[in-house]
DNA sequence: GTTCGACCCTGCCCCTGGGGCAAGGTCAAC
DNA sequence: GTTGACCTTGCCCCAGGGGCAGGGTCGAAC
């Protein structure tokens, strides 16, 4: 029963795939076929590699790519494959979400004139004073951004104990582009107290991790306060946005990179809690 | 004011693009800087160019097309920009939603055993009479499906007023594959009473359209009822892969190519009214 | 046995939205 | 004048195939 063998073109209609597609399948062994004629390079599927071939077209329509398909069809039984299945449908969700964020927001700036994007953003001016700073400088990509803040602050703020304590909240200063791509440089930043501590810090550790000491000499800041969810790719780069935006209007002008500010205790927080001030310096 | 121009570099860096983007936004005429140096061919860009480039970027983050970001910003104003971002963005949560639909069957498919399944899509057969039927036969993308089973449907309910009438509940069978890429060939019929008219009909409409009089021999149908939301790609694959698979518990045999059974009044009907049957010809 | 048409094979170029690298030209500061 | 940072074009690469060319194979009819 069902040893019958079938060609590409006969396979590929039942599956509901195109002879081409099951060709790029077969070599990067996604899908093999049970037989291939060593003689004509014919290839021959067995009936019951079609639930397979299936599978694989509907996880297609999902955009997935064709890696985690094949993490999907191999794994080791159905829950795993599921697991496998929601993991990647969780990052789909995810990255709409903060697409539609985004989308919303452009919506607003490009119909609106103003009122519907400060009713979203508002973006107030505060003064800091002068921070003696221990910071980490790395070249990281924005998907690995939030674990590298997390990292590096968190080192960061241990190190702080034995420099006199935290003195503001810690940010992160953007020194290039902010985009999905780049890895424009981003440095954490640790205000502390005690700047020969600090000078002693950074030379004993200056060979293992990318760090300096630095004086953040006193500048004004225009800001916009977020929560914990917009705290991501792409919907903050709205946050970005308005401040900018808000910076032109109000005839200021950038003096340096922007940053965000984090105040508050970013495990204790939900969602919609205030954590971090999107920031530029101005004037 | 703002008169001063800026190299490739200082640019990409201020619109958080990277130079390689803009030189393909160049060559593709969405941003083409103020003044290229005709000895050099250095691109220099006016400060005023930022926002551009900036919404740009943003519409990218929502994986917007270039050719439809050049719709967006070339929009003759705010207004106009905002519509084609919102029927963009329109099409995109569609697209998530009927993967959404996918996502959760397939969830259910390679978890549970068969319970969930059958929770989802109740499978029946019924057995159908012979029918004499008019139809059009196309080549047709699944994005212009609907459109053009609509018209077709439309076209083929008017011309069986002239064949007696319709005696059944028109339907689309699908020759191929019935996927996102294929065109394989659907054909829409409708039942109608008058063999003879028909025929006439057909020798009439022949050469403008792709039109048909078949008679569809009596058989028994696996079928499966679905709601007007679930009339989409690719959701409704869902659909078509419970009833396949009942078909292969049950023992049943597979005897002739898919089809959607519109029973029900399309345009009357809400989104979760029943209006479509998913079958197979079997045994 | 032959022939014909339908299938199948590989290989190449195309698409999008860039990344990366090489070879070479430019610019501005010292 | 030199140096180093920056800019240019051009080519190859990625996924996930589509489409076509040129040539080999299959089964069935004659």
């Amino acid at each position: 029963m069902d040893d019958e063998l079938l060609t590409i073109g006969a396979f590929a209609a039942r599956a509901r795939l195109s002879a081409k597609a099951l060709r790029l399948y077969d070599r990067l062994g996604l899908l093999a076929p049970t037989h291939v004629d060593e003689v004509s390079g014919y290839r021959y599927y067995r009936a019951d590699q079609i639930e397979r071939a299936r599978l694989v077209a509907l996880l297609r329509q999902l955009d997935m790519p064709l890696a985690r398909i094949a993490e999907v069809v191999e794994a080791p039984d159905g829950a795993a494959a599921a697991a496998r299945l929601d993991a990647y449908w969780a990052d789909v969700e995810a990255r709409v979400a903060g697409q539609r964020t985004l989308a919303e927001y452009l919506r607003g700036r490009l119909s609106g004139r103003s009122s519907e994007m400060y009713g979203k953003f508002v973006v107030e001016t505060v003064d800091v004073p002068g921070q003696v700073v221990i910071s980490e400088v790395r070249h990281v990509l924005a998907g690995e951004l939030p674990a590298w803040i997390g990292a590096s602050l968190g080192r960061l703020e241990s190190a702080a104990q034995a420099c006199g304590g935290i003195t503001a909240p810690p940010f992160v200063v953007y020194h290039s582009e902010v985009s999905m791509e780049s890895d424009g440089p981003a440095e954490s930043c640790v205000p502390v107290a005690d700047e020969a501590a600090a000078r002693a810090w950074a030379e004993e550790h200056g060979r293992t991790w990318e760090t300096k000491v630095r004086v953040q000499p006193a500048q004004r800041l225009a800001y916009t306060r977020i929560t914990k969810a917009q705290v991501a790719h792409p919907q903050i780069l709205a946050a970005f946005e308005a401040v900018e935006e808000w910076i032109a209007r109000e005839g200021l002008e950038q003096t340096g990179p922007c940053r965000e500010v984090y105040f508050a205790d970013w495990e204790a927080a939900g969602a919609q809690d205030p954590v971090c001030d999107v920031a530029f310096p101005v004037k």
